[in-house]
DNA sequence: CAAGGCCACTTTTCGCTGTCAACATTGTTT
DNA sequence: AAACAATGTTGACAGCGAAAAGTGGCCTTG
């Protein structure tokens, strides 16, 4: 895939290995560690190559946190099929936190304040907020059923909802040792956010119920810290 | 303050200049655009002079930090005053959104991970843990009181509480116009703490009484986005 | 089939950054 | 007075993002 037709003046899939390239690099070294120029010198092209394809060191991270939302979404789809509103809402909240550890550098990325200006990338904005649609598409589902109570407007419920979730998750990645929560952070994360469903609920016995010490979550990815 | 005793070669309070203009930088621009070379060039030394008082420019960012973390103490006096949990937690919470406001630059230093890596300065891990104290104080009078629903133990539900106001305030530094909160974002904020905290308390009917559409709060700063 | 244009890439260059090694200057201790 | 440690300075190196101008090759158009 990285060797290309025939000519090597035109390299011809320069951006797609670019976005690769640079995601390789963003997992191990995080942003800081991203350049243009290494990108271009283990490609094999020139240093001002990628500014063929991205006007800006940000639009390339413009680029890859947009391709991350669009990753996020199949994340989402179970809350579509869980009749349930509390548990829909609560497997969404573990899958965030699936997805924030498996690829942790890049969920920086997409919610960080590192990528700065962001309201210039309409594909981004574009995908940044299909993602929010999911958690309303499930708060509507759950007062509709009475599941939920209805505390607010369903705008408002969803936004309390991924912020909850969000807050756990980046404590998370960014403070598990502070806290004192080495071991066991998914266990931690999904006590967090099953008291904070259960706030939302008519219901809430079922929520409430903690898990049990063990957990079947995968170890945590390996970090370089 | 500025001007010294009488040499011109020995600066003679250069760490603190350094550390006051690096916060003044850091307002305006962010931590991208804090360059230890511009910092001594504006104060008017060499550009290796910050060299003998912060190892790294790392080590002045964690030193930066770490002042913010102490600042941050003072605000998170009220909640040991106020006997009910439930206000102890909402004014907490309250407080820390209008830190993360009015220090936003400041407050991705502390909780970003921009800092990185972190655990090399244990004066910085020294003043973000105090911080969670505070929480654990208000959590622990609530449960004595019977306040607030003994659903898990102490330290488990103060790192509740801790996400839940992490994450309403973060999602609303990054992406209040991602999420369509472009206006009243203190009002949503304390909406999306008050439905969260109702959720911990045994009675919850004060808590959850919504605020009013108008609300006291200072305009949001002015930001440079 | 040739002319011309356009696109993807290269070369060159600028100014900026963090950081190191060696040296100079000062206030303080012996 | 002499040695010392702390605090600045000079000069240099490698790396970075980015702009300007040039070049090779494919694609359209006559």
């Amino acid at each position: 895939m990285a060797s290309n037709t025939s000519s090597s003046y035109h390299h011809g899939n320069l951006r797609q290995e670019l976005m690769d390239l640079a995601e390789k690099h963003l997992i191990d070294g995080g942003v800081r560690d991203l350049s243009l120029r290494a990108l271009a010198r283990e490609i094999g092209v020139s240093q001002t190559a990628p500014y063929r394809h991205f006007r800006d060191k940000n639009a390339l991270l413009a680029a890859l946190a947009t391709e991350g939302f669009k990753r996020f979404f199949e994340i989402g789809r179970p809350s579509e099929e869980e009749p349930r509103a509390d548990k829909s809402l609560l497997y969404f909240g573990l899958a965030y936190v699936s997805f924030a550890r498996e690829h942790t550098e890049l969920f920086h990325l997409m919610f960080g304040p590192a990528l700065q200006p962001r309201n210039q990338y309409p594909e981004l904005f574009a995908a940044g907020r299909e993602a929010i649609y999911k958690v309303r598409a499930g708060v509507e589902r759950g007062l509709a059923n009475g599941e939920l109570r209805p505390l607010d407007n369903v705008a408002s419920i969803a936004h309390t909802v991924w912020a909850a979730v969000h807050g756990v998750t980046t404590l998370m990645l960014d403070h598990a040792d502070t806290y004192g929560y080495h071991r066991d952070l998914h266990l931690q994360a999904e006590k967090s956010m099953r008291m904070m469903i259960a706030g939302l609920c008519t219901d809430p016995s079922y929520i409430s119920n903690l898990p049990s010490e063990s957990t079947p979550y995968p170890p945590p990815a390996t970090e370089s810290r």
